[in-house]
DNA sequence: GATGAATGAGACTTCATTCAT
DNA sequence: TATGAATGAAGTCTCATTCAT
């Protein structure tokens, strides 16, 4: 419901009714709606950092880093559809009300991540020297960020597509390879 | 207030008590709720689309066009700071069901924009051969969107500020030479 | 309704229903269920304070003036018995929380009234001088309040009625010389 | 609880969750919330009577007796501040629906008693004798019962501290004392 | 006998939309 | 044409009470 409606235009009575319970047991299991909608924003940024700490463990350099985060969006995306329809709700400026109690909300990960890997890239002297590392992991994660958005998003799906000149997003190995490429 | 509180926490009578219109006049300006948010949302698509194709125009090979394409980004957001809010609600799955009477809302300019002066500056030998310029034009449009958006959400503000370990936005000249550099 | 169910039990839209208008019409008049009963409260003082005003211009001394009163209260009980039911109510502890937002509530206008009028009767000679007229304002009041309450509170009517061993609460003018000779 | 809310703001799952007794628990010992409540209020009435009763043994004329119902009325609203509270909330027209069952309710003591007393002081010449003394007692019990209030009810406090010009309610001897004067 | 999850009617309140004036 | 009072469905949330365990 929240996935697919937003916030607001999402019933909590509905949910209780498709969920089969009353809404008195929905209240005693969340306080209210917005605790209810933060319960899973949580659950899902808990989901997503479990997967960015495996890839930042596992990898060995950046360009093994890019590539599994890649994936890791995609596959998050795919697992976790509505939990990614939410995600992008809450970086709508609408929801800035709720995103006061979201604490976890950006303690993100992904800028150590990258930024740590990017820095010892540049040390090896894998990357050009004049490049700012901090201006780069940006730009790297942006790209991820949207990349992940077109899987739960008509609309990021779309521009994807009409860039790609594709009807539907189906090879995304060659995608993820050329994106790497770049 | 459709750009602060999102489409469905607005409410079109404060619309009108704000605007010292009657909700009478309101309803004769426009069919509904729907009808108003959609010409805010057609006129904001017409206001990028003019800037976008005046870069077009007068851009001479990709790296003018990256540069005043990323000018033009902040230059949209710091203009019109609620449209680029409504545009990024807009991206969001939960307005899916609006969007679909926004015709223009696909006439995306930048694909063929991005994707021409790349395709010329591959003929030219200015970009590596073995790159796809699509995917090119759709990873460097990513950096545009979520540079505009880091100027109208508290979210995007402060991931960007978090990349880069700054406080505030305000050397907004450095961060886009560095992306440039990128 | 607030009269007889007191403030929690009573519902807004049973008033909206009982009053042949719709929820939405009362609440365009009242902002709120604690609005609407803070207006019926205050136009009872205000009902109140304009009988005690007439009294105290009116009054030679205090014992037209206590006569008076008495009068008065019985008058306004009878009067306005639903707003005198609320008034009692309001003294309850249970509405305090409403009271912060009943600046008017205590801007007792009878302390003035009867203080002024003991202390011009002890000056005359009329009152033994030992009396505290503060104290003996506060004891006159106290009678009044409770004779006021006996008309519109089953509780207190009973009370008067075992004290004075009768059935119903009919000659109020022998109950009231009563009372002044007191 | 039922003091400081009333009886319909009053939350029957909150008591037992505050009493650490589970609702089950709570509605094999009282039979609904009604029930509960009255239970309250009855052992009230038990314990203002055993108080009463007391003076009415003790007391050897009217005067002696005023003023132990003076401090009576005071130790009770000290010793039982929540009881006081719900006393006056039974005074309430909108509780009156409840008192239906409060058979205790009415079986007033203080009528008899100051009744009696009243009379005999007027035998033995000690009261003018064209007073009524059913009228006197009920007068005096109205200033016992607004002065008992004055303890547990806010509105009531602030009234005596009105009349007395005093900020808090300190000197109760020295109050009593000129009560019992006048 | 004790527990407490579950129920669901009903409370307050909002708001897009209509329509008599 | 303009007004804005009125509508009433629908939303969030509470709570007295029940009953399977």
């Amino acid at each position: 419901e929240f996935a697919c409606k937003g916030y607001h235009a999402t019933s909590i009575n509905e949910i209780a009714r498709n969920a089969n319970i009353s809404i008195g047991a929905m209240y005693s299991y969340f306080a209210s709606k917005e605790d209810l909608f933060l319960s899973i924003v949580n659950e899902a940024y808990d989901l997503m950092n479990e997967i960015l700490q495996k890839i930042g463990n596992e990898s060995k350099d950046v360009f093994e880093c890019i590539r599994k985060m890649l994936a890791a969006s995609r596959e998050f995306a795919l697992k976790y559809p509505q939990l990614n329809q939410i995600y992008l709700d809450i970086t709508t400026q609408a929801l800035t009300s709720l995103s006061v109690r979201l604490s976890s909300k950006l303690e993100m990960i992904t800028p150590n991540l990258l930024g740590e890997q990017l820095k010892n890239a540049k040390k090896a002297g894998l990357i050009e020297s004049n490049l700012d590392e901090k201006i780069m992991a940006y730009c790297i994660d942006n790209i991820f960020m949207m990349y992940q958005f077109s899987f739960s998003s008509d609309y990021y799906k779309q521009r994807l597509c009409i860039y790609l000149e594709i009807e539907e997003i189906d090879d995304m190995d060659q995608i993820e390879e050329d994106m790497y490429s770049f």
